[in-house]
DNA sequence: TTGTAAGCGTTATCAC
DNA sequence: GTGATAACGCTTACAA
């Protein structure tokens, strides 16, 4: 009859009639007599032995997993991400502990925090804000950390941004150049990191180009579909006209605007010209086909997967952290009735 | 100076000047002595003392994580049950282990096996194909399974199911309403367990409604876009008429169906009627908006959490494996024309 | 080549 | 109430 519960290694040395430390050598390809690695071997598939992963991390101090925090993981952006880092993570040997924090910004600090315990060999996280708190979390932990999105100065950790207030640029230019003068802006809180970039993109940005931006022609709220149909509601109430174009802060604000504008009987892009951020699957499903300005997800995503493999490969050689920059791209769909699908910022002004 | 490393109840013992159990007492709110306890607290917060979960892990045998398995963790169906398992599982202690295990069977039964590593508590699995070799598996593990789909026999494991047969027929009968007649399919892989059952409820359903389905209006493929859009392309340029209703295998293939139709000229639902199946939120964004049977992603996915979490917690009572089926419901929206939103089943023939 | 034994950081069982 | 100590399953000197 097999032992009680699993087999470990001391149950297969038992079975083999050898010691633990030959059962050890066998499995893991060190010099043995070749009887000496039949009879282990033998015993091991017999009883359907398998090593016990958490016995190995202890010893080795090595968990083999790498955690990844966003703050949900429903929000197609981050998913972009997640599928380009499980495939790198998988392939060299590491399993993905996922974190969906929500909106709380304390959760985020926690998930630092909790990477004392060892859980996971490192971190990709994904802060929608960055507090003195984070920064302090930050610079004590021990485990390689990869931030995707600003940080404030530098040395903080390895990080992979993008410039959004470029991309915000290039589609204020985009919108511009179609001859579109009324520009209105629905954004998400701009009290995050994200938010707070693209209001003051928007708003350096509508000044450089001449645009105008009635006083109602600007709603904050949720990074959500909802906020983007109250905007628009908002908008065609207020006192003022009618922007002709709509800069939506993500692709999700921009359907629900697209939504609210479809419900009032206004044309998209013959009324009002809109355009979504980060380029998601969405942008492309949607009626009309959403101009959006990709911020390069997917590949920020390989870039951190890439940095954080990098490190934990690397010996612990405690180099200077890295920062990976994205350059956004705009993708014309039929949002704003352009004919041109990509704009990569290099055609001459 | 600190000493090197994370501290561990060896380092705050002797800081203390105490013993580990002492520490070990007072981490885990065992009695002692008030004097006792304000010195263990007192050095573990000022060496900023975390427990090593790790270690922990290893002596209680419990790792407090969990391993959720899908094909492919983009295709939104699995998204919807994440978001489900996820917080639930979080709010009871627990890690999500995420795998996306690609369309290769051997990786599903990997996943099974791998759980002898004894890296999480128990795992929620949602197979692709079921195999000999999985049921296997299944039968040896040790720690808690769920299945999400049908699973051949009973008593292999917890299982949470949907009827998709009865799915099936509810859309064809949406259809036959309309007084759509000839209806075409489009499908994933049909040696798949979902694939599977749709072709075989199809071929039954449409027996029984009486429906006509030309030879050429049967498309199989993957589950994604792209076979949506070829299955049209074949039909539309194919001897048969074209169908004026068709069925499509999830909604990914209604996505790519919808483009085709849209450019060839059809209209939707004027010329062909259009269902999905799964009702993920693509349906709502989609336009026209799209009719889908609902297979309750969410709900199978917050059934399997508290299966599995019901079976952590009650102390290893081995009871008999639990099966939960969940009801599909017909979404109505415009590529369908129909008015009606929800049509459970409930109603008269 | 092989076995003995120490140690990874905990928890829990003993005596005291 | 507290301290020494064994044990969880594994890897790895060190001896033989």
């Amino acid at each position: 009859m097999a032992a009680r519960g699993s087999p470990t290694i001391t149950t297969i040395a038992e079975a083999a009639g050898v010691s633990i430390a030959s059962v050890s050598r066998v499995l893991n390809g060190l010099p043995v007599r070749a009887e000496t690695e039949r009879r282990v071997l033998d015993a091991a598939g017999r009883l359907g032995y398998v090593p016990n992963s958490v016995a190995r991390s202890l010893r080795s101090a090595r968990t083999h997993q790498i955690a990844f925090a966003v703050e949900d993981i429903g929000n197609p952006v981050y998913l972009a991400m997640l599928r380009e880092i499980q495939p790198l993570l998988k392939a060299a040997g590491y399993r993905l502990v996922l974190h969906s924090t929500g909106a709380d910004t304390a959760e985020e600090v926690e998930v630092l925090r909790g990477l004392g315990q060892r859980y996971a060999d490192g971190l990709i996280i994904v802060p929608i804000r960055v507090t003195d708190e984070h920064v302090a979390e930050l610079r004590a932990v021990e485990a390689p950390v990869v931030v995707i999105g600003s940080l404030p100065g530098d040395g903080l950790a390895d990080n992979v941004r993008t410039d959004s207030r470029r991309g915000v640029d290039m589609a204020l230019r985009h919108l511009a150049e179609l001859g579109r003068r009324r520009i209105g802006f629905i954004n998400g809180p701009a009290d995050t990191v994200p938010g707070g970039a693209r209001s003051e993109a928007f708003r350096a940005g509508t000044a450089r180009a001449g645009l105008t931006v009635e006083d109602g022609a600007l709603h904050e709220g949720r990074f959500d579909r909802e906020t983007g149909a109250e905007g628009v509601r908002r908008m065609a109430e207020g006192p003022a006209p009618m922007p002709d174009a709509l800069l939506c802060a993500n692709d999700l604000i921009a359907l629900g605007a697209l939504d609210a504008l479809r419900a009032r009987g206004l044309d998209v892009p013959g009324d009002v010209a809109v355009v979504g951020m980060d380029d998601t699957d969405l942008a492309a499903v949607s009626w009309p086909p959403l101009t959006s300005v990709s911020l390069g997800s997917a590949e920020r995503g390989r870039h951190a997967a890439r940095l954080l493999l990098d490190r934990l490969d690397s010996g612990a050689a405690p180099s200077a952290p890295r920062v990976v920059t994205v350059e956004p791209r705009l993708v014309v769909r039929a949002s704003t009735g352009g004919a041109r699908v990509v704009d990569n910022g290099s055609a001459a002004g």
